[in-house]
DNA sequence: ATGAAAGCGCTAACAC
DNA sequence: GTGTTAGCGCTTTCAT
């Protein structure tokens, strides 16, 4: 009591068994009489006794736990990363404690401080790499590093590594459908496509195949160039609108420039989305806000974290590789499109 | 190389040296000669060599590790917690980096999973406890608990714990103030001012404080009940604004609720603004997206991520008694108050 | 179903 | 400045 530690033996003692029978009992041995556990318990209960962590990973080598880095862009301070890296942090977190692992977090932007060993240093016995496709150098860093444990990537822009996304194409094709279907025939697509951004390439891929299959013109991307997304969606919804024949509709790559498309459009006079029609992507909260608020695609966050933390823990190398990559997304209608013609209007 | 773990006395061997030296070179001892811990750095290097934490850990009793755990509602799922909590998880994350902690993360809102015992099993040596203050029973369960380590909390409805608070009444004062200065007689508060929810009588306090010291009358607090924040904003607003005597200018207790007022009084065919200002409280980013976009308050979340971890790494308990408990707070003007009267109009 | 004993890989106290 | 030694508190064989 009065002294340090409570240990394991004292628990022993007060219960009147082995030292070992209290760790069997506490960590849910079937091999312990119902009665023997309940003796256990309570003597642990009443000497404030708690297993100690560190020695229970430094015997059985496991940690329970699972390293979780969001990367953010080089030359930022690195927790100044998108609501949609947060929410994915979110989720991932809840599904590791679904499985019973804790979530050591960091936040890393900058080559100095890149840290990837979690496993190999015995602090966790996964690693789940979330961020923006954009700060290469990380990605480069982490795929040249020995990672000894599994691991997962959100955010890759590699193709050939671990990487979960969300079903990118399929979702273009329900924004772009949904534009079609409120009768609008000039989409544009506005975002970058490159080798560094696979996701938006996938969006855009998905929106190309969508209009081909209505028998229209699909228009090339719309570049969006810059950090900071929410500008540079302005700029290139300035180009845009400027057009000749200008686009009746709009997908933006994700809910950042979509959400500087829609201010610019206002700015310019236009109405949205009776003069021009607007979905973006990634389900971002701050869509709700906006004038008007953004329909968007969004992917299911929870099965994202689950996904993710499922590859981490597959037992064997089989089982992650057949795990699913593809996290399903939904269209989340608010009021940046207008009602499906010649049919019910969807409700809010 | 082929064998099990690669361990500290396998880096002694090939740098000549005893395993202690590895240690003590690896642990950045002053005690090491720069040519000794060369040697042994490179040693580790060519063999791989991680230092195990696990047994570090357990060796030293330390884990350089600070749980931190962020309260939701309950009856939500956990990780449904306001973009206000995300950014200052964050900030609190890179806080801990700064001074060498990793940051263990926990979403909590549900009695059944409440664990605080990061310390006594060895997890972490210090907790960070933020969220809502709304979920007292998750606050009530804490403090109850026997911590055994350095915690502090962040949205705890208690005064007499050991929390952290950004400085809503000096925070409160800025808003009104620069309302005051665009002309506005007649503000309203609105939010919900009770004993759950310390942080709005903190600002409704230098609401009315700024009132006076202006010569003007304080009005009782609008209530703006429920758990959708943004949805009591606008109910709030509609009250208000039907009033005969209608306010023309509205300080709501934080941001969610101004979203949702902002929303309301358009709704209403009111301008903003023109017609009625309007400043927030939280410096969300989403609010940047509203219309017209919302001046707020902000606190400073790195100093907030600062100052809660300095509380949980102070040294004496002397040491933690004085450190700051306010987080300075700045007001960002956006569109939602007009410029001030009499005055240079501040720059966007 | 339980007990005895070994030992995980490191840090730190002590010796020189 | 470096080596020697003990042992952190548990989990896990192995034995009964």
């Amino acid at each position: 009591m009065g002294r340090g530690r409570v240990t394991s033996i004292d628990v022993a003692e007060a219960a009147g068994v082995s030292q070992s029978t209290v760790s069997r009992a506490l960590a849910g041995s079937p091999a312990i009489t119902p009665e023997t556990r309940m003796r256990v318990e309570q003597a642990a209960r009443d000497l404030g006794y708690h297993v100690d962590a560190r020695a229970a990973r430094l015997r059985s080598g496991r940690t329970g736990t699972l390293a979780i880095v969001v990367v953010g862009r080089s030359g930022y301070d690195p927790t100044r990363v998108s609501a949609f890296h947060y929410a994915l942090l979110g989720s991932t977190c809840a599904a590791a404690a679904e499985r019973g692992y804790q979530s050591l977090v960091s936040f890393q932007s900058e080559a100095e401080h890149y840290s990837w060993n979690f496993v190999a240093s015995g602090q966790a016995d996964g690693l789940v790499v979330m961020g923006t496709s954009v700060n290469r150098a990380a990605w480069a860093d982490l795929r040249q590093t020995e990672l000894q444990g599994p691991s997962v990537f959100w955010g890759d822009p590699f193709d050939d590594g671990r990487w979960v996304r969300a079903d990118n194409r399929g979702g273009a094709q329900l924004a772009v459908n949904r534009l079609i279907a409120a009768g609008h025939k000039r989409i544009a697509f506005v975002g970058t496509v490159d080798a560094i951004h696979p996701q938006f390439a996938e969006r855009y891929e998905g929106y190309r195949i969508a209009l081909e299959q209505a028998g229209l013109e699909p228009g090339k991307p719309v570049p969006a160039e810059g950090d900071d997304r929410v500008a540079a969606g302005r700029a290139a919804a300035a180009t845009v609108m400027a057009q000749t024949d200008r686009p009746d509709a709009i997908f933006a790559a994700n809910d950042a420039i979509a959400l500087g498309v829609l201010e610019q459009i206002s700015r310019m006079g236009f109405a949205v989305p009776d003069d021009i029609g607007v979905v973006g992507f990634d389900g971002l909260a701050a869509g709700e806000h906006a004038h008007p608020p953004l329909t968007t695609i969004e992917p299911d966050f929870a099965e994202a974290g689950r996904v993710l933390v499922a590859h981490v823990c597959a037992e064997t190398d089989d089982e992650a590789r057949e795990a699913a990559r593809r996290v399903p997304v939904r269209l989340v209608e608010r009021r940046s499109v207008r009602p499906p013609e010649a049919a019910t209007p969807p409700r809010t």
